[in-house]
DNA sequence: GGCTTTTGACTAACTAGTCAGTAAGTTTCC
DNA sequence: GGAAACTTACTGACTAGTTAGTCAAAAGCC
């Protein structure tokens, strides 16, 4: 009833999101306290309390942040033509993620604490859902427009989402940006030579 | 120079890497503490701290001892026919864990820790590169044998281990087992159509 | 006796969350 | 226009719990 029609831009809920992002990058996830936050929030962490109850709410809502800006920059691709398109969601996947290595830190461990944590888990699970049905589809469209040999797209999706997430972990795990691009080239040479008509 | 030449069943040492192990199991890595494995070692944990001083320690040789046992295995692979042995080498890599899903679930933890572990980094660096050093091998082999393609081996392993990380991350976040024979079915795509010699 | 191993009690530090109270702004009603 | 009632945002002090690591003394072993 009484939802306020606009939020300022000093609206505190986005605020401590902006203080979740800069202490998570400044600290990872593992040891992350509500005081770290406080601290780059410039309030007490009391206030912290104030706007989320518990630590776990504020790190669901953190991460409805940042997995939605994520979703925002893949929405972005508008190319129609299915094998440009793959070629450039597999770039969104793949290679934007050098910008915000400090984040692709806490973010394996925040996805390491899914199994604990159902509320990561969840978010964890639907964003995937999201991106793999955006490959699915396309590559769907390039099956019709006869690019793509008819191969299971389902299967198809999740194998790319395979090598995606891999690439992620091993960035992480061997500190290591050069993983992303050796995905990259995997990638191509996946859709090159399993899904193009003719290979 | 005192290397102990040879030990008991009931070496403390080993005794306690048990318990680690089954602590680890049980309480995930990020809720890990001396107290658990100290009860599961049946002892006090300032007994657990007489072995070890301090838990990173502790963990670095726990790490030591998981990673062994997990070189044994697959070099319990004995083929010498470059397209069976790659095969074989892969049902180890993406098959095997569905038997240790627990400890899969703390291996990611710890994994996501290596910014922050130089320990933990390195063992996880030194076990990657013996693994595809086994690949690229298999592959350099299978070309000199005429039964795959003139690849670049080097990469060709990078990018099944890939495949084959994005399949260890992808059953603990998303609890779901399928995701190792999803991989299991874009490695053999990979083999098939990139490195096998007719495609 | 002397060595290794273990215990129990301890500490020092840290952390999520609570709570009473403050201050400033907003709405309601006369 | 102004007082009362209420809401939002916050503070400082606090608690209750946890945890790695220490240490002196005891127990077991050769």
């Amino acid at each position: 009833m009484s939802d306020p029609p606009e939020r300022s831009a000093s609206d505190p809920d986005e605020e401590i999101m902006g203080a979740t992002y800069r202490a998570l990058r400044e600290h990872g996830y593992a040891d992350l306290t509500i005081k770290q936050i406080a601290d780059e929030y410039g309030k007490s962490t009391a206030a912290v309390h104030y706007h989320y109850d518990t630590k776990e709410e504020l790190l669901a809502a953190f991460l409805d942040f940042v997995l939605d800006q994520f979703v925002q920059t893949i929405h972005e691709v508008e190319t129609t033509d299915p094998e440009r398109r793959l070629e450039l969601l597999l770039d969104q996947l793949l290679l934007a993620p050098e910008d915000h290595y400090d984040l692709s830190i806490a973010l394996l461990e925040m996805r390491s604490q899914a199994p604990y944590e159902a509320a990561f888990a969840e978010r964890f699970r639907q964003n995937d859902e999201y991106v793999r049905y955006m490959l699915r589809t396309v590559i769907d469209d390039g099956i019709g427009a006869g690019v793509f040999a008819d191969v299971d797209a389902e299967h198809a999706a999740s194998a790319l989402m395979t090598i995606v997430d891999g690439a992620r972990t091993r960035t992480v795990v061997f500190d290591d940006a050069a993983a992303l691009e050796t995905a990259r080239r995997a990638a191509d040479e996946y859709v090159d030579a399993v899904l193009a008509e003719d290979a």
